[in-house]
DNA sequence: AATAAAAAGTATGTGCAGATACTAATTTTA
DNA sequence: TAAAATTAGTATCTGCACATACTTTTTATT
């Protein structure tokens, strides 16, 4: 059950890469995120992100946006607006759903963001060349979509 | 900023697809596993098939063999120790660490569940060919190791 | 219109995951 | 050898991540 290193078999499964790499990118982001004074998480951004495209859409919504289930978006928002980044207000056409929205300060933090996070995405794949990233990103792309496409 | 499917950049970006490919291979394991009637998770089996191939080593090591903090694996011998599948002993050359291995009932655990796990990591990278899935495996491994070396 | 089914948000509970801080023990170095 | 630096394990704290259960409201059925 070992291979020739005497690592175990289980290490070398996709499943574990997937997990390395994806530690191996939170905390790539989280380094340089701090780096400009900021403490948003990975998950704060994506919500921050996706608000910017998808202004005025619920909880709900924006959890079905980056994939993560409605308490743990719950909670994000709950820490986002405590920060001030985001404005949490009653849906006029639905009494059950909150609808969200950028703040100003909350465009302002993610402007500053983006270019930081854009520039981090090539250095979370070390040790590969530009086709070799291009490749990997478009392997990773194809297999997402199946899923999503159950 | 965005695409021209509307959607924010940043869930094209490998940030993003790895947490995905990541949350997708952790629903899978945990599905599979609870149907052979185990509830252990992804990092408990990992460290179950650890300690298979590393016998004997102290939380520390463990720790360092999956990219572990201290505090964490902590935790997880915790909970493997209360489910009778690991032992954990006061070190003989070092009064601060405690050595683990493996329980007869912990190494039947692992030897039923190490085929399922096998089964799955094909199925956690879907919609790919096979050459295509290779492919993925030596551009992680590689990704994984330049990290791993700085 | 009345009922059943579904959806939105919240609350609770478990399990990582990393940061920090602390004690006890070991190793390094001066 | 004495002092300093490391290391092993634990404890605490924050923040996901998912499951389950619950209330309120909305939508679909009958």
């Amino acid at each position: 059950m070992s291979d020739t290193n005497g690592l175990p078999v289980s290490l070398q499964m996709p499943g574990h890469l997937v997990r390395r790499l994806h530690q191996l990118s939170t905390q790539l982001f989280t380094q340089r995120v701090q780096q400009t004074g900021s403490d948003l998480t990975p998950i704060q951004f994506a919500a921050l992100d996706a608000l910017r495209a998808m202004d005025g859409i619920d909880q709900a919504g924006l959890a079905a946006a980056i994939a993560k289930d409605r308490a743990t978006i719950g909670a994000v928002v709950d820490r986002l607006e405590q920060k001030g980044l985001i404005a949490r207000r009653p849906s006029p056409r639905d009494k059950r759903a909150k609808v969200l929205s950028l703040t100003e300060q909350g465009q302002a933090v993610l402007a500053e963001l983006v270019p930081v996070v854009d520039a981090l995405q090539r250095d979370s794949l070390p040790g590969l060349s530009d086709a070799e990233y291009r490749q990997f990103l478009a392997l990773a792309t194809k297999a997402v979509a199946a899923a999503e496409r159950e």
